[in-house]
DNA sequence: CAATTCTGAGACATGACTGTCTCATTTGGC
DNA sequence: GCCAAATGAGACAGTCATGTCTCAGAATTG
């Protein structure tokens, strides 16, 4: 029984990242209350559905304040936003999946903001040769958020022990984004070579 | 104007892969026809939802053939399969954020297909020595569809030119997911080390 | 123990989308 | 140019979820 509004959110998530089309009686009923004591909580279906993608939005930004993503060494930034970001997992596929969200201008921004400042990770661990180039920060930043989401369903599904969430995102995303010191890339690639040039944002 | 049934249902995944809850009045819109005909072309709303899960699941399953994922080095098959579904990948896109589809039995069943097909070449590349056998196969699996997804959704909304999505995609995700034949894992991983055993599914 | 507050269950009206229909218009074939 | 088929626009009822209300019962507080 979770007559908290912190709580009710939380179930919300529960049922909202693989139903988002749920209504208020499967969310109220996730959250152990009657639909009337939902409604007295929440002004109503978009209010709510509001501040769930208004707590995953800070829930992230939080991560991204914690692993301090603008300090040292890029890779040991990201190895530390992995570790903030997986506990809200769940929160993020919420993100991911609830395209309608970005109807709201105030969250859009958020939104917004918050992807710029990993974008701005990527582009730093670039510029100082952590990152590898050829992949372009943008898509650094939607793979990584992506494989995050994924994390969140890989285990709300049960089919990813938490215990090896963070691992399992730092080792398969880090693998693929950072430059290797020694070995080149493994294969030149055959299809299109994208002769992307080193980017630069602070001119 | 597309009064093609699968021109229909291409323009429809267009829509749905970004608002998974459009009405009616808008797909037919984004195809170009009135509601009235997409009504004639299609029973009803969920009769089109399944027809273009259906599609997108019959597509993934023809990159699967394609790539022949069953044949010759790991590797070289992943990489054909990367070739194979990237072209779907707005529909990949789609089955990831539609999660309703799962109620309906054959879509499930079809999609599950897809998945043991897609775990069974991971399995088969771990036991051969070429993917990492620190990452599940099934998180292989999971996290290889959800950057398929991701690449259709960065090219649908710009952020990723449909020129370097393959190899986008191949780069990341192979440098995650390959074991590396000379560099060892960059550093231990610090946190919680799954010591996870080499998985065998043919006994 | 009594009073207040909060909750759950249900009823109710409202609104939105769907599915079906009709009819005028257009398109395409002959 | 005529006829047939198909399309678009709009109207219509049906359905479902939402939002609001009331009231009885439970929990909490004094």
């Amino acid at each position: 029984m979770a007559t908290d509004r912190d709580t009710v959110l939380e179930a919300a998530v529960g049922v909202l990242s693989r139903r988002p089309t749920a209504h208020m009686d499967e969310i109220a009923r996730a959250a152990g209350i009657s639909r009337a004591t939902l409604h007295r909580l929440f002004p109503g279906r978009d209010a709510l559905i509001r501040e769930v993608g208004l707590l995953g939005l800070q829930r992230f930004a939080a991560a991204l304040d914690t692993a301090d993503t603008g300090a040292g060494d890029a890779e040991a930034a990201l190895r530390r936003l992995v570790d903030a970001s997986v506990p809200d997992a769940m929160l993020c596929a919420f993100l991911a999946g609830e395209n309608q969200l970005y109807e709201h201008d105030d969250i859009n921004d958020l939104w917004e903001v918050q992807i710029a400042r990993l974008h701005a990770l990527f582009l730093r661990g670039q510029q100082e040769g952590v990152f590898r180039i050829e992949l372009s920060a943008a898509w650094l930043s939607e793979a990584f958020f992506d494989l995050v989401a994924g994390i969140g369903w890989s285990i709300q599904d049960g089919r990813l022990a938490p215990r090896e969430a963070a691992f399992s995102l730092a080792e398969l995303f880090l693998g693929g984004a950072l430059r290797r010191p020694d070995a080149r890339t493994p294969h030149p690639p055959a299809h299109s070579t994208p002769d992307r040039k080193p980017e630069t944002d602070t001119p």
